[in-house]
Formats: structure tokens, sequence, C-alpha cells
DNA sequence: GATGCGTGGCA
DNA sequence: TTGCCAAGCAT
């Protein structure tokens, strides 16, 4: 399918609308890519998967200042890695991020690969990772696909509150709404993220002020509450995801006091689930056993 | 395609 | 208070 009239109309707005409304966030300064690079590019959008802007911004700065390339971070201990990650969650994304600096010293010479496919082949980048460091830091024309341009597609484009499941085929859909030029898409891209991270929330869409509202289906369509496929979240408290939490809590803390990792690990009322997940988060190179201790991995 | 995986703010 | 939500990825 081509280009239609309607759709040309629609991104031509959306390129206005974010050149004058975009956040102003570290990593779209033009000083951040003259310091970083795609690096700076890369680490950001590791600790953005999952994890709010607002959190993520002064753990980035104070990543980078530690460790502003993929050399230096290649040459980190996972200790290192997993400590300076701190309460950002999902610390799997630390020893990633680790391991894919050490790919790219090893066969990217030490620099931030621009080609989606190499990209991909790193651990922890994904389909949208990938595209993301493609487009923001190298500039090129790709489908920016996340949370956000999912339910801005799913209600302007398919008149529906709410995304189906994420699938391959979002990035055919984004893709539609691309301009030819590649600075113009990569702004479209940048956008639609933007709409679905202020205007079109999950909970609220303010729709007055969104240069999608003259041709937004969902808009038109009076906004039908329509059916919620979304995938729910499983309870946190007492699950073993708060365990594993808390284990590694216990063990970034005995780092800082220098405490033996047993004197600061809590009680956790069900012993079986504490040492299951234990076992899980050293199958996951997260934390390591040595004589009766835990501590994180060397 | 469905699950497991952190953490904290907000309604 | 409880549940929802957040620039996803690997298996």
């Amino acid at each position: 399918m081509q280009a239609s009239p309607t759709r040309s109309a629609s991104t031509a707005s959306l390129g206005s609308w974010y050149r004058e409304n975009a956040r102003d966030l570290p990593w779209r300064r033009p000083e951040f890519l003259v310091e970083f690079g795609a690096w700076g590019i890369l680490v950001s959008e590791f600790m953005l998967q999952q994890t709010p802007v607002a959190r993520v911004i002064p753990h980035l700065k104070a990543w980078l200042a530690r460790w502003p390339s993929p050399a230096a971070l290649a040459q980190a201990t996972p200790a290192e890695v997993v400590h300076q990650w701190a309460n950002l969650g999902y610390p799997r994304r630390a020893l990633w991020l680790h391991r894919a600096a050490q790919e790219i010293v090893a066969r990217h010479s030490g620099d931030t690969p621009r080609d989606v496919p190499a990209l991909l082949a790193l651990p922890g980048i994904g389909d949208y990772t990938a595209r993301a460091v493609a487009v923001f830091a190298f500039g090129d024309r790709h489908p920016v696909v996340d949370t956000n341009t999912r339910r801005v597609i799913a209600r302007a484009i398919h008149g529906r509150a709410q995304p189906a499941p994420p699938s391959r085929r979002d990035l055919d859909d984004m893709a539609l709404l691309l301009p030819a030029d590649d600075a113009e898409a990569a702004v479209v891209n940048a956008a639609m993220m933007e709409l679905g991270a202020t205007l079109c929330g999950a909970r609220r869409a303010v729709c007055e002020p969104c240069p999608l509202s003259t041709t937004c289906a969902w808009h038109a369509a009076g906004h039908p509450a329509g059916e919620d496929r979304r995938r729910r979240q499983a309870a946190y408290e007492g699950s073993d995801r708060q365990a594993r939490g808390g284990v590694l809590r216990a063990l970034r803390n005995a780092v800082e006091h220098q405490l033996p990792a047993m004197a600061v690990i809590p009680e956790w009322p069900d012993a079986t689930q504490r040492d299951r997940a234990i076992d899980s988060l050293i199958a996951d190179g997260l934390v390591e056993a040595q004589d009766d201790e835990l501590r994180l991995p060397r």
C-alpha cells in the first residue's frame, strides 16, 4: 500500500507538533550525542526498557560518567555493573548491557553498530531497541515501535482504545506512516512515542491539542471502550520477583556497607521461596555463591 | 504466543 | 488500599 493523502497530512502535522512540544530530555540534546555518541543512545534505551523516563535520567548520567564508552564498560566486572544499576529494576538488563559492550569491543572495534541486524545480534536488544538506536543515534529510516506507538496506532489508525498484544505486524503499521525523508521519518517515530507518553495516555487521552485528533479513528468514533486484550501483570506482593528483588537489594547494600551478605539478607516469610529466588539469581548470573556466602558476581 | 522478570509513582 | 502502568527482552 502506498502513501494516502490522508496519512500524509497526518504525519506532516505530527512533525511540527513534535518540534514545538517535545520534552527536553537528555538524550534528545545535541550535546548528548556529541559527547556519548550512539553508545549514549544505546545505554539510554536499555534503561528505558520498562522503566519510567523520570527514574532513568539520574541513573543514565551517573552510568555514562563512569562508563562513557563500550570499551570502558567492557572492562568493568558484573558486580560493579549490577551495583551501579541500583534500583532501576530488571537487573538482567545490566548484565546484557555489559555483555553487549564486550561484544561491541570484540566484534565492532568498540563502535556501536549501525545496522539493525548487527544491533539485534547483541544481548538485550530486540525489535524496539535495535531500531531506536539506528534511528535516533544514526538517523536511518526504520519503524520504531514501543508501547506508546502501539497505543497511538491502535487509536488513530484502527479506532481501538487499546492495542492488540505486541506483534511483528506493528512494525508494518508504523512503516506505512513514515515519510520518505530519513530525518522526517525519525521525527515521526519520535512524535508517535511522544504522543503516547504525553497526550494519548493509557489511562487518559487529551485530544484537544493532539495533532492527530482530526483524523483519529478512535476520536471520530467517540472514544469507544472496546475490548481490552492487554496482558495483566502478575501480582508483585509475595511473588518470586519480589523475593529476588529483596535478595539483590541486600547484596547491593552489603557492598555499600562492607558487610557480609548473609548479615543483610532480610528475613523472608517463605524460606523455600527465598532459596528458589537465590537459585534463580545464580542461574541468571546476578548472584554468586562462594563458601556458603552470597555476593555480586565477579 | 504466553510467561517471567523489578521498582515505584499514581489514581 | 489495591491495581495499573512504565521507550521490552529472552525463552
